[in-house]
Formats: structure tokens, sequence, C-alpha cells
DNA sequence: ATGAAAGCGCTAACAT
DNA sequence: ATGTTAGCGCTTTCAT
């Protein structure tokens, strides 16, 4: 049987409240007794006893805040699943998820879903954060209030948060090569889209992608990047003109949003190339049941909702920090009787 | 604030004790007072506290027992990282799990895993389970004993197990058929390599993988379906007299064990064919990471130890029967950089 | 067959 | 600054 509050109060020579008080940091106690109280702690290996810590503060519950990037998008409702297997775990243990998503996403509108959240006083939030100053300023700000933040499939620079989960992107890019290698000619030429060479993800995969190019399919090329900027039409119309001009393109490879413009543009033109996407969309789905795309990469967005939530409900009922910074799920390689 | 078993005990005019012997079944209770207590909780949602439940039985802790096919096996070791990941978020609810694996495998030798198992006191089992009317009768005996049984990794037929956690064999080989065609040429020979025709899991593989071969790469061919017995050397044999006898096989799929001899007999001859081959064992991984097999179909050892542990733990603290008979972890397509 | 009461390990309000 | 006490919802032992 593990160690005991009342047997560590005893050792101490103090009564359990005092044991509390030093180890919970709440009120005052002696600065000499704290730190004798949290070494013997330390020494003995003591642990909270969950069930007793839930069962004593059934009053006080806990909120954690989720903001997702949309709705009606298959990728994200998978992200939510996730989230809310979650809570229902967490249910037993008096926190409460609330989630918020809304389809037209922009600045402002993040911006006051992490307001709102925060006036229903959670304690916690995971969020997809758009990348941009204000966003950041304003998580940091949180931070600075007590309120534990962790990065949900997208990453953000200069914040202070608790771990990040999500895609490796240069990881991806490997495996991107290894299934492009695999299904193609050993010269075939890609054509590579992506949303914007200026997105650190995008980057990385892209570069991830070229590494192992040139380590084990030398003679394949990539013929061009095109950013789509994650926009359907863009994706298309640029897509739709390179593929004009160029009759020896052997694949076409979709590292981000704008997936769908692109492939139709292919289709559009009948042009007899294999197609890589990424992320399960409904589109993606559809082209994989139809056989239009060889296979998708997936980041297994289920896991990443789930992982996020147990996360913060670590940190909030045992104060357990994350041990990593960052935490990667699997890129999926997705054929079509994998639906 | 859910319902507690004060509440009821009120609203039914008993004490608590009653309530709960009605509801836990223990003690002696009339029958009429039993059936209107049941009732009510029924009709009032009423749900016991895990964490109450668990602080007040302290005393009492639950033994689950994990019986695995294998020592130094690369797939059981994951199989058993997910375990010991339950394991450890059930410490905090009094339950004990127990993991036992040998080297050498046999009926003996499992039943008396079982048996050491059932003397230690478990309350429930996950075992890998040899397909033998032995090994069945036995489990089926521990289950009229009221103890919980789960299949893991491998089914048996004639047992009334909670529920079977593992490979989905007929996708699998489904998926094996989509990769085996977007990787080969459109009219490639293929040379099937299973354990034994007469084993289920292998069987469906092959027939899942015919299937789609026939529906969307009709013009691929089975040139021959080999039985390896789970047996490196008879893999290595007869692969080897195969490929000499037949210089056109572009592809070999290993479905199941054996595969590391018939690999071995394919690069002997040098001959120029490519590889698929199932579970991650060490050599698997080597022959990936060396570029000898194109790619490994995998299913999530770890998530399949970890499920099984849930189940069980779900069973014995919450009484909770698992909502399906058959949990199918996912088929993974892994590539050299997925590693 | 049913009830009363103690206690699991912790928190929180109150007392000193 | 520290101790005392009363629960949280359930199990278990002892009475009745």
């Amino acid at each position: 049987m593990a160690i005991t509050m009342q047997e560590l109060a005893e050792m101490a020579g103090v009564s359990r409240s005092t044991v509390d008080r030093a180890l919970n940091g709440r009120g005052r106690v002696n600065p000499k007794t704290k730190n004798r109280i949290c070494q013997l702690a330390e020494s003995m290996g003591y642990e909270p006893d969950l069930a007793a810590k839930t069962l004593a503060s059934k009053s006080k519950v806990f909120k954690i805040g989720c903001i997702l990037n949309s709705t009606g998008n298959l990728f994200f409702e998978d992200v939510e699943k996730g989230i809310h297997a979650a809570a229902s775990e967490l249910n037993a243990f008096n926190v409460k998820v609330i989630t918020k998503a809304v389809e037209q996403l922009n600045i402002p509108c993040q911006l006051q879903m992490i307001d709102s959240l925060v006036s229903e006083g959670v304690q916690a939030i995971a969020i997809t954060p758009l990348n941009d100053p204000e966003i950041a300023r304003r998580l940091n700000e949180l931070i600075a209030d007590g309120i534990a933040v962790v990065a949900l499939t997208a990453d953000i620079a200069d914040v202070n948060y608790l771990s990040y989960v999500g895609c490796n992107h240069t990881k991806s890019g490997k495996i991107t090569a290894n299934i492009a290698g695999l299904i193609s000619a050993p010269d075939a030429n890609v054509l590579f889209v992506l949303g914007s060479k200026g997105l650190l993800g995008h980057n990385q995969r892209l570069s991830g992608f070229k590494t192992v190019l040139s380590e084990n399919y030398s003679h394949m090329k990539i013929l061009d990047v095109i950013e789509s900027q994650d926009d359907e039409f863009i994706s298309y119309n640029k897509v739709h003109n390179f593929l004009s001009e160029h009759p020896d393109v052997d694949l076409v490879v979709f590292a981000a949003g704008g997936s769908t413009g692109g492939i139709r543009a292919v289709q559009d033109l009948h042009y007899p190339c294999k197609i890589i996407s990424f992320d399960l969309t409904r589109h993606n789905k559809q082209y994989l049941e139809q056989g239009v795309i060889s296979c998708v990469l997936c980041q297994e967005p289920y896991t990443q909702g789930y992982q996020a939530v147990k996360i913060l409900s670590n940190y909030l009922l045992l104060g357990k920090e994350p041990e990593k910074k960052r935490y990667y799920t699997k890129t999926e390689i997705l054929v079509r009787n994998s639906l």
C-alpha cells in the first residue's frame, strides 16, 4: 500500500492539514516546515491518491476548453471524437470539457472563442492556434494567468504552451517520398503542391520529401512546387496551368489543403498521373474510394484530440507536467480498403 | 450532480446498506425490496461513483493476468508495452496486472500458465490462446467460474470469451492487395506465402487478398500459395524451390510467420522481385530499413495490449460488458521512414 | 432481512 | 502558522 498524507504527517510530527498545505501550496505554512515536508514526501515517494482526491473535491469542477478550427470538416470531426472519448473517461473525475468550433475562422473570431472560454472559467485550453502574433500574445497572457495551454494539430511560435500534439511534418514528408518511390517509375516526375512555403509545417513536409527523394530515389525529379494558399480555386488554376504546359508529370503530391481543386484539375484534363494527398477530408475519402488517388496520408486526428485532453487533465488533476514538449502522432498510409 | 446511493435509499425508504446489497448482490435481501430498488436505480439512471468505489475498496485488489506467446519477439514486446500502459493507468484503481510470457510455447505450457494465474487469484485473463480443444475447454471452465477472458491477438473457436481484440484478417488481406496493386505492374505475378491454409486467420487474409485482386487488379495473378507452417526453414526451402523454377514472379507476399526464411531465399537467389511482409518483427524491421522489402503491414500490437486490459478492467471495476464482441485494430502500412 | 457505524485518503471550513 | 473536524460516496463489519 502506498504512503498516505496521514503517515507523512505522523513522520513529520505535524497534522494532515499542514502536510496538505505544504504539498498543495494553499495557505500559510512555515517555509521551513514546508520544506521539510516536501522533502519527506519526495523521499518517501508520496503520490496523492486520485480516488480520494476526486472524492474529496466533489464540489470543485475542472473545466477544459477546446477550440477547433472548423465544423463540417471530417478531419476536425475526428479530432472532436477523440476529445469526446477523453471527456467521457474524465467524467468520473469532475472534469467537464467544453468544445468550441466555428465554420468561418479568422483571428478576431478565435480571440473571441478564447475569451468566451475564459469567462466560462476554464483552467486549461487545447487550441488549434492561428499563426498570428495577436493570438500568441493572448495565449501567453492566459498562461501567465495560470491557464494551461496545449497546441493541438497546429503549432505556433513564441508561445510557452505545455505541449504540442500533432503531426511530425518532416517525417510525414519523408514517408510521402517512400510511398511515392514505391508506386512510381524510377525516373518519375513529381509536381508538389502545398499551402504556402511560408508555413513551417508545409515547408518541413517538402524538405522531408526532398531529403528522401535524393537519398533513395535520386532519379525522381520535382518539376515544380506550387503554392495553393489552401484555396481550392487557386489550386485548380495553378495545377491546371502547370499540367497543360507539362505533359510529363507522373505524380502529383498534395501536401496540404487545396487538394480538392487540384485533383479536379487533373480530372478535367484527363491527365494520366498518380495522386497522393494528405488528410482524410470528405473529398479525399471519396477520391480514394473511386480510385482517383492512390493513397491518403493521415495524422491520426482522433488520437490528437484524445491526447490533448489527456495531457491537460493529467496536469489539472495530478499536477503532472507532460513528459514531452512535442507529442507526434503517426503518419498513416491509407489505401482504398483501409476505410 | 449525479444521484447517490444515499438518495436512492431515502427514496426507497430503506438504508444505504440495503441498497448496496440489492445493487451489488451481496447478502440476503427481500426479493421484493431488491426488485424495487433495482428498478428505482435504473429509472433514476444511477451510476456508481468510481472514485468513491475505489476509495472504499482500498483493501480489495483486482488482479488481471495476461498470457503472451513469446518473449524476445518485437511484436509481443509491443503488446506488452500496451499492457503496461494500461496497467499503470489502473494502478490508481487497485488493479494489478500480472504478465506471463514464455519462449517455448506449447499446450501444456500454456495450460500451466493459466493455472498459475488462477492460483495467484486473478479475476480476469487476457490470453493469446493456442488453437487447441484442451485450451478451449480450460478457458470455458474459467469463464464458468466467473473469470473474465479476453482473446488477445489470436482467436479461438468455441470459447465464450468477453471479446476478441486483434486483427481483422480479411480486411488486412484486402489492404495487402491494394498496396500490391499500387506497387506492381498491372499484369504482375504474385507468390503468396502463409502459415497454414488450415488457420482461419491466414485463410481470411488470403481470401481478402483474392477478392480485391479480382475486383480491382484483375490482370494480376497468384501463381501459387505456399504454406510455411510458420517455420523459417520450411519457408526458405519452399520459396527457394518455387522461385528457382519460376522466373516470372514479381511480388512475394508473406502473410504470416515464416517470412524471414522466405525472404532469405529471395536474397540468396538474387531474385528481382518486390516483397510485402506482415508484422514488425525484428527481422522485418531490418529488411525494411535495408530496402529489401517494400512495406510491412502491421496490426497495432500496442493498442491490442492496451485495449484488452482496458476491457477487462472496465468489466471488473464497473461491471461494464464490452460493447462489441470483436475489437479490430487498424492494419497499418509501414514504409522505411515510418520506423 | 435490515440498519448503524466506521473508515478508505483527501479537501475545506473552522478553530486555535 | 498549525490543528481539528466534518464530509465526499461507497464498502464492510457488526448489531439488531
